[in-house]
DNA sequence: TCCAATATAAAATGATCAATCTAGAATAAT
DNA sequence: ATTATTCTAGATTGATCATTTTATATTGGA
């Protein structure tokens, strides 16, 4: 009865999604969205609805192709610390240079509170790095590898603001070896490790 | 001769930060800027040549009236580690609730690398900050209040990540006493306190 | 083969954008 | 008073924006 959609929705979304990420959302025209994901602007709004509906899919695209993606090869739950070292150093190994950004910080960013969705779909991005940085720091005091001191939910909510601050960093062009090196004693200080 | 400037020129750019810390650059209209200035966009154009130069000409006031008088008021040398802290503290109690936003912050998100006139002055105000954490963490260690191992030049990157972090958080929402927990947790960790 | 759904290209809509220009009013030193 | 300068208000320019519409082609099950 009906033609099938002829275009492969997770390649129309990465596409999208890249150009968001470069962009932002606010200067990304529609003409570029075309040509970021080979579709026509019809077929966009007739796939899509509107504007903000390309950016809240390609958001979700983004949370599970790139974020949750990137936790399951980085930050496996038998290595803890380490999974977490490897996962922020992985901010700094993006393909071209980082600049491409996070859709979390930029959508925090460009929307703050304003936008009801915007704010939905950050708060859930805040959530899934907050509560992989609670089990992380959980598992790791358990079995002594992280400080005494350092309660999960709170230690978490720091990851999350440092996570957070390194891509601000990446994206002004800071210099990273620095950032490398910040990682590295962040991860240092949370062991208690004394030099 | 001539006819002066009737304008205060501080109170005009205090107004175009506001409206630049709170839409960002692209979002702000010059019908709005006129609004958050008192001026018509004519003698916008006049006194600024364009946008772009209203918006260099507030970035530097904001790094000058809030940034530099921020840390002014809470960073003083006496108190070095202490006075970081109180610093962080007052990032959660702009008046507007901080969804005002960081320009600083907000410019490395919104231009990333592209821009060269927006890289420069997100740089400058990185380097504010680097070079008052370095300072700090130097004389925090000469007085023995901070962990030996924390290399000061280290410990400030890490530092400015958490300091730009915590600037996503707030502009996204996230719970400011969880956040003012965070910030207790790391100077207490940077101390080298176990509970 | 017919028909419903999906795709395309391209034009059109109406709004808004940054920037410029015009004309006149206000200002202040000469 | 004259005159150069700075302001305001508002019209204008030309571009670009998101979105809708039109017309047409393509697909695939009935």
């Amino acid at each position: 009865m009906v033609r099938r959609r002829s275009y492969d929705e997770g390649e129309v979304l990465s596409g999208a999604m890249q150009a968001f990420r470069r962009k932002g959302y606010g200067a990304l025209s529609i003409p570029e969205l075309e040509a970021a994901t080979g579709l026509s602007s019809g077929s966009l709004y007739n796939s899509f609805g509107d504007k903000q509906g390309i950016f809240l899919a390609a958001f979700d695209h983004y949370l599970k192709a790139v974020l949750e993606s990137r936790i399951a090869r980085f930050a496996r739950p038998e290595r803890a610390l380490e999974g977490l070292r490897q996962l922020f150093l992985s901010l700094l190994a993006e393909p071209d240079g980082g600049s491409s950004g996070c859709l979390i910080t930029n959508a925090a960013i460009e929307f703050g509170t304003d936008s009801a969705a915007a704010s939905g779909v950050v708060r859930k991005g805040f959530d899934i790095l907050e509560r992989l940085f609670v089990d992380r720091l959980v598992e790791a005091k358990v079995s002594g590898a992280v400080r005494e001191d350092v309660d999960p939910a709170v230690g978490a909510t720091r990851l999350l603001a440092l996570y957070q601050g390194i891509l601000v960093l990446v994206r002004g062009g800071y210099d990273k070896r620095s950032i490398r090196r910040a990682i590295n004693l962040e991860f240092d200080v949370l062991r208690g490790e004394t030099a």
